[in-house]
Formats: structure tokens, C-alpha cells, sequence
DNA sequence: GCGATATTTCGATCGTCATCGAAATATTCC
DNA sequence: GGAATATTTCGATGACGATCGAAATATCGC
């Protein structure tokens, strides 16, 4: 038996997992923070066995808890987390589905929050705009010079981006669509201007967004996109 | 209890999570196709075990089988495996290692592959000489226009690697190292180029690798490195 | 302070799955 | 063909951990 050390990815991937587990972090890839009776009732288990599989979540450094009153608010401790979460989601098949989709899903394939950037069918198709319109380029979807003039004047501002750690863009798989959207630095930075001037609002409760109708105008304007 | 589906990114890292399969996948991250048995040893269970472990691994992906007489050689499904391996392995808490190290270790801390490009103080003095030359640049490792010179200096077809949907250059957490060296396309092409030119050879058994002589030499020229 | 709500701790139960040895199957070498 | 090696299948065992209800703790609203 050899005894090289090798990185312990093994227990990470433990953690995730579990269903219950799974489904609160899938839960908290919308970007909020939750409180563990929400997190129990996505789960679909009891506030006691939530509570547990909560704290193993916060002692394994996935998510952080913050307390608020009475409630205990959980929250993916980092975009590394959502970009681990969001490679293992790119591994799983994809289940080929035919069924209509239910109400309650319609308003989540439209438009929703991937951690920190815009997905759905708006996700896409703004992504394909931005590409169209050259402001990404090529297969790994790369902020082209014209993409960071854009940038600057929806008033994001690129260098800062650049400065960071993070991938500045890239595609990300869309389960609902797919098809890539746009993910990244820049694509967290849109998705948050975006928020900011409400072109697109939560709605509560999952991860869903709304487009508003100053949204709708706001893309028009600035991308000459039709929505 | 809701029922919005949401992409099932548990089955897969169940699969990832049991000890025995993990060992065996960080044995593929070394990028060489390895047979059962082998695998067997470096999981440290039985034959039967491990038959049952590479089994699940195919089934779901992960890894793929070919056989070659009576043995069957195993071997990471794609890049974006190996991908998924490495977001884990940033977000597993790295031990702190105060231990001498054993000299079966030796080799691979100098240098060893990660999965297809190079690791280990070799990747990292390599990756800083990148940067202080300004082939790659910034915390995200972007290649540099003179880096695609460079790149096409020792030979690499930059258009193709970047026709790729696969990131061009970034990062990656060097376990051993505590330091980023350089992943992607990009630094899976290099990694290549210094194998086809015998500047690094395979060490049997291990993800280890070997400086040569040539390659000493060839690390000077092309880049005035000196190890 | 008191009832209501949110969350955690405790203790017990139960199912799943990793594990192995033995036997079966496949392939190579001579 | 027959012995040796590589791998898989089968069946049985055992351990870990996910689960829950009940009780404990904490906070809010009044």
C-alpha cells in the first residue's frame, strides 16, 4: 500500500453529497442569504435534521451562518463554492425532460440568479447579444476591448474587475436552457448593475428574477436587445 | 414541501466522495490511463472493491474504460473532470504539514502533472517566470499578446487552443506548494510541449515527473530560466 | 413575564453501501 | 491444452450516518 498524500478532496465532496445537503446548497446558489427554516422546508426534512446538516456545512467552510434575532441566515461563504458547485453540475446528466413545465417553474426558467450572475432564457439571451454584438468573443467567451468600453459605460468598472482573483468571463452550462450564459467577474458585475437599477428584481422565495419594464428598456438602450 | 427541479449535482459528488473512488480519481489526475489492478493498490482495497468502485466511476461518467488484452485501463472521462476535481481540492482546508518528507514524496513535490498540465515547484517557478517575463498577466493568468508569441515561439498552435471552449490560461491551486501555477488550455499545451521534447519524462507509478537535462537546458533558452 | 416562533441537542432507529472471500470468467504465455 | 494472471460477479457482513420526535434553549412581540 502507498501512502502518498494526496489533496482531500474526498470529504468536500461528501458533504455535498447528500440530498438534504445538495438541495439547501442548490438552494443557496440564488446568491441570498437563507434562514435554516427555509433551508429545512427546500430540504424537505425536519428542522432538526436541517440543523444538523447545517452545521456540518458551516464546520466544513462550504457556507457561513450569520445570526439575526431569532433566525440563523445561511450563505455560500465564497464564489469558489458556486464555481465547485457549478463544475459538478456541468459532470451531471442532464435529464432529458419532456413534461410541460409547471407554473412554479415558469418564472424560474425565464430568468434567475446563477450565485452571482444572470441564467434562465434571459441569462442566454443576453449572453448571445453580448456575443453578437462582438462585446465577448470565442468559445471562452472573452471580454473583448469594445466588450470593456460597454462595460465602462453601464458604469462597471472593469479595472477593478481585472484586479480580481476570479476569472474576469467565462461560460457557464445553463441547466434550463442548455446553453451557456455568461459567468465571471464581469458576469456577476452585470448581473449586480442590473439589480441596482432594478432592470431586475428577486422574487422571494427562490431564485427566480423578474424583468421590469425599466429592465426591458434598460436592455433595449443599452444592448439593442428586444426582449 | 416544493418540488423545483434543480440539477442534480449530488449523484455526482456522492460518487466523488467515497474514499476509495477519490483515491482512485486523484490516481487519474496524474493523466495516464492505469489498470484495475493498479488502482486497486492505490486505493488500498481489495480487487473486488475496487472492480466494483471503477464500475460506478464509468456508469456515471466520470471515467472512462478501454481494455487492452487482459487488463483494463482506466482513465479521467474528460477536462472537465479534472476540472471538477481541482474546484474541490481549493475549497478542501489544506493540513497544516509541519512533517518532514518522506522520499516517496520527494519527487512529487518537485514536479508532477495535474491531470494535463504541470504542478509541483516546477509548475509554480515555471508559472512565476511567466509572469515576470509578461507572457501571462494579472490574478487571473491571461495570456499576454506576447505570451501567444512566445507560446507560438516553442511551437504551440495558439488559434486551435483557443478555438477550444476550454479557458485559455488561469490558475490552479498547487496543493504541495500553497501557490497557484498555471491550468488550461494554454498550460496543458505547455506541459505537452515539454513532454513531446523530453524536457520532463513520466516517472512510472506516480504523477511524478522528471526534469532532464534537455529540459534544463531548454527552460533556459526559452525562457531564461535557470533551476 | 408569557405565549409563540426559531433553532439546536439528545437518543434511538433504520437503510444504504463499502467491504471482503470465494468462485466464475477472460486472456496470455508456454 | 494447461497454468498463471487480471478482472468481475455473487452473497454475506458490518458500520456509518441520515432521519425523526421530544425536549431544551433562545428570541420576539406584547
Amino acid at each position: 500500500m502507498r501512502t502518498v498524500p494526496e489533496p482531500d478532496f474526498a470529504s468536500v465532496a461528501t458533504v455535498i453529497g447528500d440530498p438534504a445537503r445538495a438541495s439547501m446548497l442548490a438552494a443557496l446558489m440564488g446568491g441570498e442569504a437563507l434562514p435554516a427554516g427555509e433551508l429545512a422546508s427546500r430540504a424537505a426534512v425536519s428542522a432538526a435534521t436541517a440543523s444538523s446538516h447545517l452545521s456540518r456545512l458551516v464546520s466544513s467552510g462550504l457556507v457561513t451562518r450569520r445570526r439575526s434575532g431569532r433566525h440563523r441566515f445561511y450563505e455560500l461563504a465564497s464564489a469558489d463554492v458556486a464555481e465547485a458547485l457549478e463544475s459538478l453540475t456541468r459532470l451531471a446528466a442532464m435529464p432529458a425532460r419532456a413534461e410541460v413545465e409547471p407554473e412554479s417553474r415558469r418564472a424560474l426558467t425565464f430568468a434567475r440568479t446563477c450565485y452571482d450572475h444572470l441564467a434562465g432564457r434571459l441569462g442566454v439571451v443576453v449572453t448571445r447579444t453580448l456575443l453578437e454584438r462582438g462585446l465577448i468573443a470565442g468559445s471562452g467567451y472573452a471580454t473583448t476591448p469594445r466588450g470593456e468600453e460597454w462595460m465602462r459605460g453601464v458604469a462597471i468598472d472593469v479595472g477593478h474587475l481585472k484586479a480580481q482573483r476570479r476569472t474576469l468571463s467565462r461560460p457557464c452550462l445553463d441547466w434550463s436552457e442548455r446553453r451557456d450564459h455568461l459567468a465571471g467577474a464581469a458576469g456577476a458585475a452585470i448581473a449586480s448593475m442590473m439589480l441596482a437599477r432594478r432592470w431586475i428584481v428577486r422574487m422571494d422565495g427562490t431564485r427566480a428574477v423578474r424583468l421590469t419594464v425599466r429592465g426591458r428598456d434598460g436592455l433595449y438602450r443599452s444592448l439593442g436587445l428586444e426582449v
